[in-house]
RNA sequence: GGUCUCUUGGCCGAGUGGCUAGGCAGUAGUCUGCAAAACUAUCUACGCCGGUUCGAAUCCGGCAGAGACCUCCA
């Protein structure tokens, strides 16, 4: 039996507000849109919060053994600064505000994007498309819900007319739980005269102003593409009319997840996606991290610690698992003491999982009251990731694993079977390094180190042989500054490197 | 103002109608020349007020506080 099949997951569909069992359209391919970020300025850590959180479900599907095709997009046009009436494109703003080309802003932001998720050790996404490489299939894309005629033309701008879809059996509302008479009703009073019929009808494709630098022709002169279209198009492109799950950052969820569905329903007939899965805010202060608000922390800013707000630097696998210890649909307030605190746990966890690999098995009393208990808790990581990827539950039990293991260690016996030993070992290193994408932090290491250390460990045990305690505790003090641990057990004196 | 969500011990954070989450910090013990690490034991909980129930922190209602979305944001 597959693990594909010896897994059943449940996943929190937002669209229906309740967790649900997990069928995908075709196992084991299966199909995933993220929506990337907008590559006007460096992305800050909240966004990384929603990167990784998806990082971490596609481990695990992959560790399952599902085939993924993960495709998360960079959005460097048609993101505009206010609203779609008198905005201005994100990009078109920063390049003129650094006196750059549009596409070497984003040049410059998509390179920060990827150099920092490649140190948070983020899988890259199988298809990574941009807005601007597919203004084509936009342009193919409107023109259908055009014949459709759930669209209108206003002065060289399309807009979707959201009462008419809505009149013609849609549902806009659906996934943000709002409904339009609503939104008619608390809608502000646009200044000026409105191109829309309703304020809540959304731009597909926006007339550029002469001043505009990102701009395209079109069978509707020359313009751009709106924001919500873009994801349309590539997640119909890349991976069907329908699809298992799209997911993004909560704040994706209105209008831009539900202006997706609206245009996929319009465009092709079906709701394009089956499970609409939503990644929770990181906050600071309490507040939600957000560029325009500048209540932001840099990845950056985070691993250096050149921040005010900060005691220490943190290394990126720290903060990676300080992420998973609270759930992707859980609000998660960053601050340095709960950094402190991870950052303890990590170095547990990490130093168990090295112990364990240098352990070898030797045959003992066997003892089967130890054996069932590993394999109920490595029964739990499973479990515990199928019910709608609960990441700190699962850690939670491979907390009890380190226990364990750091008792077979102190007990120097291994009470534990040879299968379920193996096991063990496979399954903590798999959940640690693939599914959560832990790995030990980088160490100047070259094995010169090894060699220097065995021997001031040497010196020091000499020196505590002849009671000179003021030469051994200077070793041990002095290594412990620079953050090298020594560790006396009855064995002798092991180290590490934090 | 509208829609929705959250409120857990010193801190961070899971979770369930009755059974120890976990991490960090604290306390005591084992070990140690003293520590550290590890092991053992252990102390702090479920915003407030009602209701349903044999039993609720967990379900329902009200109140208070915080947050998100309604405009660009992961």
């Amino acid at each position: 039996m597959s693990k594909i099949d010896s897994n059943t997951i449940t996943i929190y569909n937002s669209l229906k507000g309740e967790k649900e069992i997990f069928k995908p359209i075709s196992a084991p391919n299966l199909g995933i849109y993220v929506c990337g970020p907008t590559v006007y300025s460096n992305v800050h850590l909240g966004n990384c919060r929603t990167f990784l959180s998806f990082d971490n479900i596609v481990r695990y599907f992959k560790f399952l053994g599902y085939n993924v095709r993960y495709v998360r997009n960079i959005t460097d046009a048609g993101h505009l600064v206010d609203d779609a009436e008198q905005g201005e494109d994100k990009i078109s703003k920063k390049a003129r505000l650094e006196k750059l080309e549009p596409m070497e802003i984003v040049q410059k932001y998509t390179l920060d994007f990827h150099q920092v998720l490649s140190q948070f050790n983020a899988l890259p996404p199988s298809i990574e498309p941009t807005a601007t490489g597919h203004i084509q299939e936009q342009i193919t894309m409107i023109n259908a819900i055009l014949d459709k005629g759930l669209a209108y033309e206003a002065n060289g701008s399309i807009y979707f007319d959201v009462k008419k879809y809505n009149a013609e059996g849609g549902n806009y509302g659906e996934l943000s739980g709002r409904n339009i008479e609503d939104l008619m009703a608390g809608s502000r009073a646009l200044d000026g005269q409105s191109e829309k019929k309703n304020p809540q009808d959304f731009a597909l494709w926006k007339k550029a102003s002469p001043e505009h630098i990102m701009r395209w022709d079109s069978p509707w002169g020359v313009g751009f593409p709106g924001w919500h279209l873009e994801c349309s198009a590539m997640g119909t492109k890349y991976l069907g009319e329908q699809f298992d799950i799209h997911g993004g950052g909560m704040d994706l969820k209105f209008p831009h997840h539900e202006c997706e569905i609206a245009q996929g329903k319009a465009c092709n007939g079906v709701s394009p996606v089956n499970y609409w899965m939503h990644a929770n805010m990181l906050t600071l202060n309490g507040q939600k991290m957000s560029k325009s608000t500048g209540n932001t922390l840099l990845p950056e800013e985070l691993f250096s610690g050149k921040n005010d707000l900060l005691e220490k630097a943190y290394s990126p696998m720290v903060v990676r698992f300080f992420m998973l210890q609270a759930h992707y649909r859980s609000i998660l307030d960053f601050s340095s003491e709960a950094l402190n605190a991870s950052e303890k746990g990590f170095h547990k966890l990490m130093e168990a999982k090295s112990a364990l690999n240098n352990l070898m098995y030797k045959p003992g009393v066997v003892s089967e009251t130890a054996d069932k208990k590993v394999k109920d808790l490595i029964a739990d990581c499973y479990a515990n990731m199928n019910d709608d990827f609960n990441t700190p539950k699962t850690i939670a039990v491979l907390f009890e694993l380190v226990n364990k293991i750091n008792k077979m260690l102190a007990e120097k016996a291994i009470d534990l079977s040879e299968i379920v030993f193996n096991e063990l070992k496979e399954i903590f290193n798999g959940f640690i390094e693939d599914v959560f994408g832990l790995k030990p932090e980088i160490t100047t290491n070259n094995g010169k180190l090894d060699v220097v250390l065995e021997l001031l460990i040497g010196m020091r045990n000499n020196a505590k042989q002849n009671k000179d305690y003021a030469l051994s505790d200077q070793i041990r003090d002095e290594l412990n500054n620079i953050g090298i641990q020594l560790k006396d057990s009855k064995e002798g004196t092991t180290y590490t490197i934090k």
